[in-house]
DNA sequence: GCGTTCTTGTCCATATTATGGACAAGACAA
DNA sequence: TTGTCTTGTCCATAATATGGACAAGAACGC
């Protein structure tokens, strides 16, 4: 449509294997609806995240949703993620190794700082919160659960990973995820500043979280090859992380993240 | 291709929504490739399998690695389902409706019966192992994992799910399955006759279980509008299911599958 | 070495398939 | 009523996915 990168056949190294516009158009429709979690995605939402007409979308919706892949909910008729897909996920060997590998460091990380841990992972153009740790301390921000999935470029996780590739790297996914930062009260340069400041910094940081009244650190993780492919945040009360602490939560979260990328090598 | 409902454009009920072909061959695609567990399938399998031609396959499977839905193995060259799909999958709650409802009564069964048992789903036309619990009997037979994907049939689970659907549907079922059997050492022919001793007994058996030396029976459960969903399994060396036994492990297994029922409506 | 039989990968002319503009209908509000 | 949402459908058309044919690599036997 407007991805032309047409001319001749140049199928060189990253991307452009052709054929199957139609199944990549599905897998698109399929990420936002993870985006919605159990409560799942009006049409409309899916029509204007993902850029596709709404023919499209509807055809590929109730396509899925004969497959098993996607369901419908009863009286919203928000379209969501079907029974299908963890059952075609068992395929695979739970817990995956990142989640084994960084076992570990979570426990020893929400143990010294008592606050709650996050683990994300990024997949594709968004992040995904796939670990989750509560800590001793008496107020504990759990708004973002497992299975927690959105735009890289929201959350202080995001603009970790983010500021940890190459920076045409980011700045093409930060692009591309243009249309869905509106629901995040974000933008395109908002994000790119904060991705520079975190590469500035070292991890990532937001003074305000995306939930009232938090902050929240993030330091990301590489995989052997020197691509980011997870973060490790904490996530406060905004009182609770002044300076002084900033500082001694993020030299635990660096030592933690290291020791994550050993444990994954080997 | 062959399956030419064709004429007009008679939408009526069942199944025939057009416009997505090769959505729906991805997706035969991945069934094929999740059946493969870890180790995954030999991308002559999966043509073999589904049917379809090799540059089809061949071009839906690479399209699904650079999308992250599917993994190639680096020694083997087979394909398996790929990380982003359990990725997907944490969308959904987890554990699922059927495991909640399902968990005091194989806890029950588990330790009344003592031998391993199995939950097991209907998934299109394939049996899916859920759940698994290890008894305390002195031998078990464990090889039959979470995760594990058979075509509806080969198992007694899939035997007594096929038998506690209307006749019709079963034979639909065990014919679209038809190319999967060999694998499996059986036939159409072979299948049919088990379901219908099933559908006489009141529960599935297999006398010669799938691994050698062991013996396995099944009962159905039905979700409430009658069509079933699940089968609970028992699993023994066969000398330790007599006659005798046999028959206090089946009312077990349906005291339990009724319970499961009543639990699901609730 | 060479032939045989597997496998996987690629090309490209073709017609089958997916596309999307236009239209319609339902829900809710003013 | 009209207006502004939403979702659903039709069908002529262009673009897409298709698969026959070819090629290359791997494993085996002789």
């Amino acid at each position: 449509m407007d991805k032309t990168n047409s001319r001749k056949s140049a199928r060189s190294a990253l991307e452009p294997r052709q054929g199957a516009q139609a199944i990549r158009r599905a897998l698109a429709v399929l990420r936002i609806l993870a985006a919605g979690r159990e409560d799942g995605v009006p049409l409309a939402e899916v029509v204007r995240t993902t850029g596709l007409t709404r023919p499209t979308v509807h055809r590929i919706v109730h396509v899925l949703i004969e497959e098993g892949i996607v369901e419908r909910h009863g009286r919203s008729g928000r379209y969501a993620i079907g029974n299908q897909v963890p059952e075609l996920a068992l395929a695979r060997p739970r817990p995956s190794r990142l989640l084994v590998a960084a076992n570990p460091s979570l426990q020893r990380a929400s143990t010294e700082i008592g606050d709650t841990l996050f683990l994300t992972v990024r997949t594709g153009n968004d992040t995904l919160c796939v670990d989750r740790r509560i800590g001793i301390y008496p107020i504990q921000v759990l708004s973002i659960e497992v299975g927690a999935r959105r735009p890289l470029g929201v959350s202080s996780a995001g603009v970790a990973i983010l500021a940890a590739m190459p920076a045409p790297d980011a700045r093409k996914i930060v692009a591309a995820n243009e249309k869905r930062f509106a629901a995040y009260r974000t933008d395109v340069a908002t994000v790119l500043g904060q991705v520079t400041a975190a590469r500035r910094l070292g991890y990532g940081m937001r003074e305000i979280g995306l939930v009232q009244g938090t902050k929240s650190i993030s330091t990301w993780i590489k995989t052997p090859d020197g691509q980011p492919a997870a973060a490790m945040t904490v996530s406060a009360v905004r009182t609770r992380l002044g300076p002084r602490r900033e500082q001694e939560v993020v030299e635990i979260l660096l030592r933690e993240a290291r020791s994550i990328e050993q444990a994954i090598h080997g």
